[in-house]
DNA sequence: ATAGTGATGTGACTTGGTAACGTCACCGTA
DNA sequence: TACGGTGACGTTACCAAGTCACATCACTAT
C-alpha cells in the first residue's frame, strides 16, 4: 500500500480512525494520518477533505438522501410521522452489524472531543434540515416538517447510541424500531 | 479608551462585532480585533475568549440558566410543555427591543459564515440539552424531557429569527409567544 | 515515442491557538 | 513614603491547521 495506489481516500479514513483511536484526536497530526495511509502528504489530505474534523463525518451526506428517498416514495394516504418512520428504516437498515465496531470506536472518539462534538451537532442539525426540506415537499406545513425531522433525528441518533453502547446484538434498524415507539409514547404524555 | 481602560473584555466584543459586520468573519484577524478595542494584544484577546468563535457567543450560558431556573420554579401542576412555556416566556422576555439591531447584525454574520453556523449548532444543542437536564429534575422521562426541551429550543431560535428579520415591532416575547401556539397547533397534525 | 491527464509532492506562507516569562498599574500596609 | 503583592496586559517564540503556486510522477491513448 504505497503512494500511488488507489483508494488514497479510504486508506486515509482507515488511518485517521486509528490513530485518533490509539493517540486521540488533538494529539494527532494531519502529517502523521498521511504518512501513515501509504506515505501520502497534508496536501493530499486536504485535497480529499476540506478540515481535520470532515475525515470522520465524509459521506455522511448519503445518509440524509437515503432517509429524503424513502420520504419521497412513502405512500401518498402517509402522516408526517408514518414518512418519518419510513425513512428512520430505509437509514438505519442501510447499517451492516458489521459496522458496530466502528461505530463504537467512531462515537467514542466524538464524545471524547469538543471540537468534533461540534462538528457532530452542525451535521445533525444539517440532516435534520434536509429531512425537514423532503417532508415540505411532500406538503406538510414548514413548523409540523421541522418538528418531524427532528424527531427522526432524535430516533436514528438515539438509537446509534445504543447499537454502539448496548451489549446486546440487536440490529440498529431493531433499536431504531423501538425507539421511534417510545418516543411517540413519550410525545402523548407532554401536556 | 487606550491600553489599561477597564471593561477590556466588553470592548473586545463591540469591536469584533464591528470588523466582522465590516468587513466579514474570516478576512477580520485577532490581531485587528485586539487592536481596535483599544491597542490590545492577540494574547488578551484569548485571555478573555476561548476562541475566535466565542467572542459572539460568550454569556450564553446565562440563556440556558434562565431556562433552567423557570422550569425549576414552575408549578407543581405543570405539564411538561407549561413549564417549558414559562421557561421560554421567561428567556424571551429577557431580550430588551434595544438590542434587536444587535440581534439582526449578529444574525447576519452567523449565517453568512459556516464555522459560526457551526458554532450555533453546538451551542443550541447544549442549550437543548441544559433545558432537557432541568426537566428531567422535574421527574420527565428522559425522551420527554428531550423532546419538549427541543421544542423550547426550536420556539426560542424561529421566534429569534423572526423577531430580527420581520419589520414589525412586536417583541422577542410576544413571537415566542405565537411560536409557541404554532408548534403546539402543528404537533398535533403529525400523525 | 509523445502528449495529455489526474493524482501526488514541495515549499512558502498566513493565521489560530498555546506557553513561558516579563511588565505595568494599582492597592494595602508598614 | 516605601514596599510588596496581585491582576491585567505585553513579548517572544512556537506548533499545527489550512491555502496556494508550481513541479512531478504514473498511466493512457494516439
Amino acid at each position: 500500500m504505497a503512494r500511488w495506489d488507489p483508494n488514497a481516500r479510504e486508506r486515509l479514513i482507515r488511518a485517521a480512525v486509528e490513530l485518533f483511536a490509539e493517540q486521540g484526536y488533538e494529539a494527532t497530526t494531519i502529517n502523521e494520518i498521511a504518512q501513515r495511509a501509504g506515505g501520502l502528504t497534508k496536501t493530499t489530505f486536504f485535497r480529499h477533505f476540506s478540515d481535520k474534523r470532515e475525515v470522520l463525518f465524509a459521506g455522511q451526506e448519503i445518509h440524509s438522501r437515503i432517509m429524503s428517498e424513502a420520504i419521497a416514495e412513502a405512500p401518498e394516504s402517509a402522516t408526517p410521522l408514518e414518512m418519518v418512520k419510513s425513512a428512520l428504516d430505509a437509514l438505519a437498515s442501510s447499517f451492516p452489524q458489521e459496522r458496530r465496531e466502528v461505530g463504537r470506536k467512531l462515537r467514542t472518539v466524538v464524545v471524547n472531543t469538543p471540537e468534533l462534538r461540534e462538528r457532530s451537532a452542525s451535521k445533525r442539525a444539517a440532516h435534520t434540515a434536509a429531512t425537514a426540506e423532503a417532508l415540505r415537499s411532500r406538503g406538510v406545513s414548514q413548523l409540523g416538517a421541522e418538528i418531524a425531522a427532528e424527531l427522526g433525528t432524535r430516533a436514528f441518533y438515539t438509537a446509534f447510541e445504543r447499537w454502539t453502547t448496548s451489549p446486546g446484538t440487536k440490529t440498529l434498524a431493531e433499536h431504531a424500531h423501538e425507539v421511534f415507539l417510545e418516543l411517540k409514547a413519550a410525545l402523548a404524555v407532554l401536556e
